[in-house]
DNA sequence: ACCTGAACACCGTTCAAGT
DNA sequence: ACCTGAACACCGTTCAAGT
């Protein structure tokens, strides 16, 4: 026994805080999270948690913080996994992001659901969601570099992927429009969006 | 002045928690809606919605209900604009899911942001949003078969077009990684996300 | 049938006080 | 410096009681 035996009293209440929460929303749902549910989960008072964060909102932006953080190295290992095949990564990136959601489904509604990203923008919480999302703008730009995506203006390029695969990551974790009933897993559905947005809807001219 | 003057009282009040609710969640946000300030928006105790809902989310998914009921009737609008030429219908159909989106931010973070999608799935909901869904795959089954769209199973189309408006009016309503920095307008945004989708990312062959 | 008022067990946040 | 306990103004929900 240390003569501070209590972890959270020498220093990591701030990190245990964190951890708390970023499991009781995995459990319930970012809406259900109390901070005294927070400050009982790592058997403190439920004043303590104000020396750590400025409030209940700030605690959550940790948390969403982490998961862009998290985000953003899933996709730099897939990335360095087809360093000389931008299409590869194209899927792969997609893949793990929808993937990422899905593991951590509460977590994403909180990362991407409105609940912080609406008010103040925060920096701290806009900056790291921009550097997760800085990997699919190399993406496209390396593809157009090497040929395998049509050259031009990356921005519609960008966006299209972007939106695509975001929009099925939400379209997943919420069951929306019961797209839950159609039986392919996860990847499966991204590998069909995929193919359609790398080849495009439209019927080739003959 | 009837023998029931206070319109709450006759039958409505019921319509009149709704209206005040969506209301409320416009200006703050849904996890802000508190129904016992709905209940003082309609000057009525806050025992009463109990009477007509049987609890808070009972009264979130009548308006989340009455959401995806005006985006239906918005996307047969549009479609009907231009029956005979599905490409038009494609374009303008997503263009109002981001734009509906866009003008009831809020409610629609309550319809698609996984507050009331997550825990039981609720068949009226389910219902209302499957039908507004619904358009979407008509308007791609109807391209099809005119040969603007090409061939072969549905499945992969629809996704990839539902994912990728769906995701754009996301991005767009939680600015989510500072989209809005962009100038663009969302129309034009859509206009450069759905080009990009019906000419594929790829390179074309040479 | 429809609404009210009191009551209960929770919240988020603040602040004096303890070590 | 870091944490506690009481306090305040809120919640959602229930229930006896009123008309």
């Amino acid at each position: 026994m240390q003569p501070t035996a209590n972890p959270y009293h020498h220093g990591d209440l701030k990190a245990a805080l964190v951890a708390a929460a970023t499991r009781l929303i995995e459990e319930g749902g970012p809406s259900s999270l109390s901070l005294r549910g927070v400050a009982r989960a790592v058997k403190v008072s439920h004043a303590a948690p104000y020396r750590h964060f400025r409030n209940k909102r700030a605690l959550l932006e940790a948390v969403a913080i982490e998961g862009f953080r998290d985000l953003g190295k899933a996709l730099d290992t897939v990335i360095a996994q087809s360093p000389d095949d931008p299409r590869r990564q194209m899927i792969d990136a997609g893949a793990i992001y929808v993937r990422e959601a899905i593991d951590n489904a509460q977590r994403a509604q909180l990362m991407f659901g409105g609940l912080l990203q609406r008010d103040d923008p925060s920096p701290a919480l806009q900056d790291a969601a921009e550097a997760a999302f800085s990997r699919c703008i190399g993406i496209i730009r390396r593809g157009q570099r090497q040929g395998v995506f049509r050259p031009g203006s990356s921005k519609g390029l960008v966006m299209a992927y972007w939106a695509a695969s975001h929009g099925l990551a939400m379209l997943l974790i919420n069951d929306g429009f019961g797209i839950r009933s159609l039986e392919e897993s996860p990847e499966a559905l991204w590998r069909l969006v995929a193919d359609n947005l790398l080849a495009g809807l439209l019927a080739p001219p003959t």
